[in-house]
DNA sequence: GGCATGACATTGC
DNA sequence: AGCAATGCCATGC
């Protein structure tokens, strides 16, 4: 199976096992969504192993660097809204990522069904 | 080790 | 449908 990134499952595991910490957890699993999809932060908490951590991921996401090769932008509410809607600074960055991935957004909000990554197991 | 903080999720009104 | 209150958990001090 020659997948250039790492497994959800994968992840997990190596969280699980302590062999990663969980912001990193939370950054490579970011990493593993693809272009044009979007995944709550209740998600990928969730995908990590630890549903309910959903405001930590948040926390780890806002540990990121600027310069940063997570595409963070991907990761938004359960609900399709955008978090970072009231940032000046991040909000718009965001909203325009997404969009350039071909996801329409109204109103700082998306239809999250239609985006959603679902990795295949 | 305990306390306060926070890019959330859910439920109830 | 929209708003308010409550629960959850990793981090940092």
């Amino acid at each position: 199976v020659a997948t250039d990134a790492p497994e959800a499952w994968q992840i997990a595991e190596a969280h699980a096992d302590g062999a990663i910490g969980f912001r990193d957890a939370v950054y490579a699993l970011v990493g593993c969504i693809p272009h044009g999809k979007a995944l709550g932060y209740g998600g990928v908490a969730s995908l990590i192993g630890r549903p309910g951590a959903a405001r930590q991921v948040g926390y780890a996401l806002a540990a990121l660097p600027p310069g940063t090769e997570v595409p963070w932008w991907r990761v938004t509410r359960s609900d399709g809204s955008i978090a970072l809607a009231g940032d000046p600074n991040r909000g718009p960055a965001q909203v325009a990522r997404l969009q350039a991935e071909g996801i329409a957004i109204v109103e700082h909000r998306f239809d999250m069904d239609r985006h959603k990554w679902v990795p295949h197991a």
